[in-house]
DNA sequence: ATATTTGCAAACGTTTTGCATAGTG
DNA sequence: CACTATGCAAAACGTTTGCAAATAT
């Protein structure tokens, strides 16, 4: 474990964090930590091939995360706005439904949710 | 509506399909359309914008497809497939919540689900 | 002393752009 | 004739690679 997967590890474990390579690389600065690009290249796939991190793509840009609880991503189509949310157990439970039903042993997910959030709604009707 | 658009969106139609950028091609070929790259490209983000195709991306790749239906992904881990698996009303009932519970309006979702297919289980707990 | 990590620059592949041409209403 | 769609080549961009230097074991 070296400075900067740990640096990158803490970056993405400080509340909740999702970030994408820009945002991570602005938190590391922070921590004093300036890796060279392909050093970073190299740490993420590490870690997702060691599935430590995850990656998720939303509308093209790659987005890195620790999966340490069960959430979604709601991400508004006319603000950009992207809400991490936890779960309820309703999902939990599909999960085990679609276990079951597929024969599939799931390690992790990617829910991800577009549509309009309240305040584009509230404008786009007041328009 | 041009014979190129047209063309995407027959192949996306064909049996509730879901293409990477290299299928579609494949499939416009034996349609005896060959756009030039530049022209897929145009496309493909003219149909997205305008939402009649929605792009998914799994683990670095591209996927195009018409969101015609509740479904969610399973990925296996091991040997790279992909399914689709129609949905079931638990995840309407899901959706139905989420929106409540954030006043957020759904228009699609994307939902991947990352693990162990059953052929794959079966293997690692014979080797 | 050896193995691993890092930075740098070059290479690579994908996507976008500018522009000229073809096609359409 | 004006407008849009297309192909081509070049440019731009993000990511990966090879290698040498630095660091750690």
């Amino acid at each position: 474990m070296t400075k900067i997967k740990e640096g990158i590890i803490d970056a993405l474990s400080e509340n909740d964090c999702f970030l994408s390579k820009q945002e991570l690389i602005e938190k590391l600065k922070s921590k004093k930590i300036k890796p060279a690009r392909s050093t970073i290249y190299r740490e993420l796939r590490f870690l997702i091939a060691n599935r430590i991190i995850i990656k998720n793509t939303i509308k093209g840009i790659d987005y890195f995360e620790i999966p340490q609880n069960y959430h979604y991503h709601l991400i508004c189509l006319k603000c950009g706005k992207i809400s991490q949310v936890r779960i309820n157990n309703f999902l939990k439970n599909l999960e085990k439904q679609i276990a079951k039903q597929n024969n599939f042993n799931i390690i992790y997910h990617s829910f991800n949710i577009y549509g309009y959030c309240h305040q584009c709604q509230t404008y786009l009707s007041k328009k």
